[in-house]
DNA sequence: TTGAAAGCGTTACCAT
DNA sequence: ATGGTAACGCTTTCAA
């Protein structure tokens, strides 16, 4: 069923036709009933394809990812696509993921530009050092980041949730508490947002006089085993910490391993407070949530920045948009006064 | 750049070098090499919507998950994405992934079709009581499915992992190191894999005359949680188990959570056996990995299933197509013999 | 070996 | 309010 045989049995024009289902103002009332019902009637949808050339609009928003970038953010990302997807669905457009080797980003964005696959791309995971951005300018491809670009907070289109912030509430907190020996277990040193995770949990331990202690301070891909290992280093070392700030959930299932594993009590001897990006497959909710965290849904980010990113298709706003989300502090059975 | 601009500059007309571009015989080598280099320096590339316009293939494939199944098999799926996605760049193929509510799959398919979005589908997921393949074949849609739909194993395309045999020899290994109650935290009921894994898990169990206990065996969304508290309630109950087998890592690292929570350790006291999707956030490997599992890599599974849907659009064989991998059964830190 | 021209199924411009 | 028709950029059939 196309457009054609459609128009030939309501004995209309194909050009009619498609003005009453595309919502056009010039056709009358009766008509476009007339022809909604005969669509419905027949299972009639437009050819995505054809459409695409007509308009020259792809309908479609790109997804790149270098796999580096897919082996850390692997389950983050995929809640992020969730809710984004979910956006993009209702808005009628579809989700092109491309994952692609590292070095391959430029000429995956190259030929999404060329072959015109993509009419905007979501950029994910930006680096402190990042490049992507100027390339997707110059190819002239409208993008929004997740997470913010350094230098380019005012030139690029961006959601992201306030990592300092969070990181620095979390650090009070623990100061607050009394502890003194923080540990700290961080993502990898090149990524934006465990710089700032980082300027977060530096302020402060800096507003109490706490100095810094580099011995407890870790960078390294967010998996369970370095949450672990780090952590019965740490504990096992002539000074140990006496609480744990940590940037991932499985990291901190790690780091909680390892505190019953010597023998200690998670809450009471060693205190831990993780990020909790809210993935459905690692719920910490519950009455009381088993680790105290600062909590950001990223499917909600997800779901926001594809609003965005539309608007930025839709509307072409002059001015860049972007949004600082907050998290929550949530406090659960991990953390209690120091010893 | 358009072939018809190109086409000018190389004063040939569009017919040939779309002809040159595109690999048919009767061009002189001489003229494609002409041409071949005059794109790249231009840098042309067909334009994606108008060459599937024409040639009435979408040369992309279509993921539908609906909500329900993407909390669950959310890290396993994207793993899953990862080698097809890999593949499909290969091949020239776009991944188009609709995340959609439980109920609306049915007229996510009618619209692909109807659209023509995507030239085959890949399903995710199967059920016991499964439905979406009966959907797919009216729709006359291809489809391969990641495991399979009992009942329809030699009528449909499918890859999958041979659970049964995987958690038949995990029991097994158990059951040689002298335990007996062997605890089984398994998926949720209604999945296919957690039934051939059940299945599995009985054989063994049947085959050394142990009988089952249902206060043993629970079934459960793959969480942490879940392995933390099952495991919990089981070591402090009158007869507690002296192992465990579990169908996920990440419910793995509950149980040994609860496992240290009960002043136990792992692999001394009580044994667990995991399956490993091999996913990259939760490395077991090392030297000595820590979990015993039976590993399999669902990466390498999402690899082979493109390339066997590509092989079903492009050949469009006969005969179903299928393939079983086998899972390898790995010693780790976390079994012993039983006390 | 090359070219002209007819699709592919829409949308959008220009008439009426 | 409706219709005719020219794009959109490619592939493919038919001719030469």
């Amino acid at each position: 069923m196309n457009l054609k045989e459609l128009a030939e049995r309501l004995k209309l024009s194909q050009t009619t036709v498609s003005r009453a289902l595309n919502g056009y103002p010039e056709v009358s009332a009766k008509t476009r009933r007339r022809v909604e019902e005969m669509a419905r009637a027949l299972g009639y949808a437009p050819n995505q394809q054809a459409r695409r050339l007509a308009t020259g609009r792809s309908m479609s928003i790109g997804h790149v990812l270098p796999r580096s970038l897919h082996e850390m953010l692997n389950p983050v990302f995929m809640e992020f696509i969730a809710g984004a997807g979910e956006t993009y669905a209702q808005r009628g457009y579809d989700m092109v993921i491309a994952i692609v080797d590292d070095g391959q980003e430029e000429s995956a964005y190259q030929e999404i530009v060329a072959r015109k696959k993509a009419d905007g791309v979501m950029l994910h995971g930006p680096r402190v050092a990042e490049t992507r951005h100027t390339l997707l300018k110059s190819l002239d491809l409208p993008f929004l980041v997740h997470g913010r670009i350094p230098g380019a907070e005012d030139a690029t289109d961006w959601i992201d949730m306030n990592n300092r912030r969070a990181f620095e509430r979390a650090a009070h907190l623990l100061l607050d508490l009394g502890h003194r020996r923080i540990a700290f277990l961080n993502g990898l040193e090149d990524m934006d947002f465990v710089a700032r995770r980082k300027a977060g949990y530096m302020t402060a331990l800096n507003d109490r006089g706490v100095e810094l202690d580099p011995a407890l301070m870790r960078n390294s891909a967010m998996t369970e085993p370095f949450g672990a290992l780090s952590a019965r280093e740490m504990l096992t070392a002539a000074r140990p910490p006496t609480a744990f700030l940590v940037s991932s959930m499985i990291t901190a299932i790690g780091v909680s391993r390892a505190i019953s594993e010597c023998g200690l009590r998670i809450g009471q001897d060693v205190s831990v407070i993780t990020h909790d990006d809210a993935l459905s497959f690692l719920p910490n909710s519950g009455e009381v949530p088993i680790f105290t965290c600062t909590r950001s849904s990223v499917r909600t980010a997800g779901i926001r920045a594809a609003e965005m990113l539309i608007k930025r298709l839709i509307d072409q706003p002059v001015e860049p948009i972007s949004e600082l989300l907050e998290a929550d502090l949530i406090l659960g059975q991990s953390t209690g006064p120091a010893g």
